[in-house]
Order: C-alpha cells, then sequence, then structure tokens
DNA sequence: TCTTCTTTTACGGATTCCCGTAAGTATATC
DNA sequence: GATATACTTACGGGAATCCGTAAAAGAAGA
C-alpha cells in the first residue's frame, strides 16, 4: 500500500475521480494539486520534511490559464521529480493514445505505469495501483495492442517544420529562406520538394491539402 | 431542481464526477450509463412509464468498443433523444473546444448547456445546472470569447464542399468533375477558383495549406 | 421580348509547383 | 589522397495553380 500520494491534474473532474479511486483502493493519505509548479513544491517540501510521497500522478497536458508557470506538461515534471527524488513511482494518467509518445515515457523516464483516460479508467486505475504495489508496470488495456501500430509513418521534426510553415501560409518557394533564418540544415528547395513529395508518397496522399488535413488529425501540428 | 437525470458517458472517470457533481447540487434521482443506444433505451422507457428525465448530460465523442452500437456519438444522441422528448433539457459535456462544432450545437440541436472538459469542470458543472434550473442557457467560460471568433467568416456549404474535397487529395482541376457527379451548382473551374480565393482572401491567407489548417482548428471539416 | 444585372464559364498569360536529372558537398573507409 | 556513398543543391521542362478579362448563360423587371 501506498503510504502518501500525490496527484497532479489539471482537470477538476478527473482530479476527484483519482481521488475517489484512492480511497477505494484504500489509500487515504493523499495530497492533490491543479498544477505542475505546485506538484514540484509539495515533492520538495515533503522530501525536506523528511515525509516524502511514493507514488506521483500526473496527467500530461496541462492548460495554460491567468496564472503563468515554469513547468507546464506532464512530462517536464516528471523529469523535475525524477531528479529530486528518483525513487518515486509514477503513474501517467492522460488521454494520449499515441503509441511512440507512451512507448517513450516508460523507456525514457521509467514510469511505472500508463492509464488511458477512457471507458473503463477508473477500473484501471485500480489495476494500476496494484500492479505498481507488487512492483510491475501496468499499460491500459486498449493500448497494449496498438503500441507498436499507432504510427503508419513517424514525422520527423523537420517534416513537423515544413508542414507547419505552409500551415501558416508560407509558401513553397519561399520556404528556403525561413529555413536558412532559422540555420536549420537541409535549405534547399529540391530537398524542400523532395521531403514533401516523400510524405505524400509514404501515405499515398495527392496533394499538400491533404497532408495538412492528415496532420492536424493526427494532432502532430 | 431536477426531478430525474440521465448521464452518457463512457469514460468512467468522468461519469463518476457528473454524479458527484450532481449530488452535490442537491439532485439524488440520477442514473447513468456508458453507451449511447442504453441512453437512448433508458430515455424511452422512462417515457412508456411516465417517469421521464428532465435533463441528459451526455458527452460528444464515444469510443468504440467490442459491443456495436447503432448510435454512437452524443451528437447522434441528441437528435434521437429530442425526437422522442423533445421538451427534454440538454447539457453537453466534453473536451471539444473548436467554436464551429459547438456553436452548432445551441443553433441546431438547442442543448441547453455546454461545459467543456477543463480546469474548473465541476463548478462550471454546478454553474449549469443552476442555470438550467432557472431556464437559462449555460457556456464555458473560456469558449465565450472563440464562439464569435470563429463567425469571422461564415462557410457556405459551397465552401466546406471545396475544402473537403482538397483535403481528400482531390486536385483543384478535377473539383469540377467531381461538384458535377454531385450535381452540385456551380462547378466550373473558374468558379472553383474564384470561391478559393475570395475565401483566402477575406481570411487574409496565402495559400491553400492554410486554409485547410485553419478550417480544421475551428472545425468546419 | 428586350434590356439590365448577376452569375457562371471560357480562355490565356504569369507564377508556382512538380519531378526527374545532374552537379556539387561532406563524410567515411581504405 | 583516392574512392565510394550518402546527402544536398541547382537546373529545366512540364503540369497545376493563380489571376485578370471577356464571353456566355440565367434571372428579374419593364
Amino acid at each position: 500500500m501506498f503510504k502518501k500520494v500525490l496527484i497532479a491534474e489539471d482537470h477538476e473532474s478527473s482530479n476527484i475521480s483519482i481521488r475517489k479511486a484512492l480511497e477505494d483502493f484504500g489509500c487515504l493519505n493523499n495530497d492533490y494539486v491543479y498544477y505542475c509548479d505546485d506538484a514540484l513544491k509539495r515533492i520538495n517540501h515533503a522530501l525536506k520534511t523528511g515525509n516524502e510521497y511514493d507514488l506521483l500522478i500526473t496527467d500530461l497536458s496541462f492548460e495554460e490559464d491567468e496564472i503563468p508557470q515554469t513547468i507546464d506538461t506532464g512530462t517536464e515534471l516528471i523529469k523535475a521529480v525524477k531528479e529530486l527524488q528518483p525513487n518515486i513511482k509514477v503513474l501517467v494518467f492522460s488521454a494520449e493514445s499515441k503509441g511512440a509518445i507512451i512507448d517513450n515515457l516508460f523507456k525514457e523516464l521509467n514510469i511505472n505505469a500508463f492509464v488511458r483516460k477512457a471507458r473503463r479508467d477508473v477500473t484501471e486505475l485500480k489495476q494500476a495501483f496494484d500492479a505498481i504495489c507488487n512492483q510491475k508496470t501496468y499499460l491500459s488495456a486498449s493500448l497494449r495492442r496498438s503500441i507498436q501500430y499507432s504510427n503508419a509513418y513517424e514525422f520527423k521534426e523537420f517534416d513537423i517544420i515544413l508542414i507547419s510553415l505552409l500551415s501558416k501560409g508560407v509558401l513553397q518557394k519561399d520556404i528556403p529562406t525561413h529555413l536558412q533564418e532559422k540555420k536549420i540544415k537541409p535549405s534547399g528547395l529540391s530537398s524542400v520538394e523532395k521531403r514533401l513529395n516523400y510524405m505524400k508518397e509514404v501515405l499515398s496522399f495527392n496533394n499538400n491539402e491533404q497532408l495538412i488535413a492528415f496532420c492536424k488529425d493526427i494532432g502532430v501540428i
């Protein structure tokens, strides 16, 4: 059983449900915050007073509001927290479904569990608690298959720069100028054309418009 | 106060929080389901037994799973429910943030409230309950601006057809053929060009890519 | 019916984009 | 240093798009 749990989740509704899930699980000693900065402060304070948390439950995306934050994503929060307290367990509770991103959380940040906000998410939360208590990792059932299948084409950073420029109204012929200004390596018009054509070929698209629409749909831009 | 409320929400976590919000508001007579089909059945059964619901709280997007459904979106559910019981109040609780889509819910489906899943969503839920009880409509604070922003340019049906075709990979020069097949009135290439140029001029966009990206953002395609 | 006005279509030149080829550049290996 | 390989850039012809103008087709009113 967990001695002390911290919840970092900006959505009030999700925050409440996580608390309830923890209580149902029998864990009554939990704190909750709505901002990443607050979470880090709590972790830090708990460490100094010798009363540290043994589990962090966090979302990935936090919405901006009128209160400016230094940390504004769950990924950054996990990194910062692990520097302070490397042994803390981490459960990510998020609507994210892209295999590449989730895979990265386990491999790079060594998180212990990922539960997707979906149909049976509260049930899965409790299963994840159980797994972590038993020193195991947990991944949402619906994601176990799709983790490798997910991305038909992996967009590189350069791809996304090109697509972003186009979607901002930059004409293709003017892209080299923008790339040079930002000191981005391949900047020739031919390289730009070649890359755009390659993307369209791999995805079997006919025009740039279709490519833009697709990228908007899957959320890379 | 509501006599009887039905919650249609597939996410277990959101479902729980809505129930709790209702109870906090003082409404204890509420039912909940995880599927649209179940929701419609309940509405129907309640009507037949003279014990109808006076409020439906529903999400917009429902995830597919192994149980096939005839109705699989909140929008369709609302339409079906309103045909059975036109006087029912409807509150949409969704992560959707695109102005055009939300605007459409109020105008076409006459919903009574829209609360976005976000920071203070449970607080907003209670405000929405209060508004509906007082025969008013409610819209999440964070969305009140963006609603009118989306009306910067009102896309006609023809505009959306053109943009959809482009985003599906149809080349501009081939659009006349598609229009003729669907017997859509102006079908000349010049008319297509003229309309696309007009849209870009009004919105001061430089290329089709920017137009597609914008339409994806505000949700017209 | 004829005129007037609006909308749609047709056409042509300029620009941009597409696409293949060739030349240049860098790096690594021997 | 020479060679091979991969990557980037330059160039040119053809296709598509952009944009203005003019002709054609409808629609409305006298």
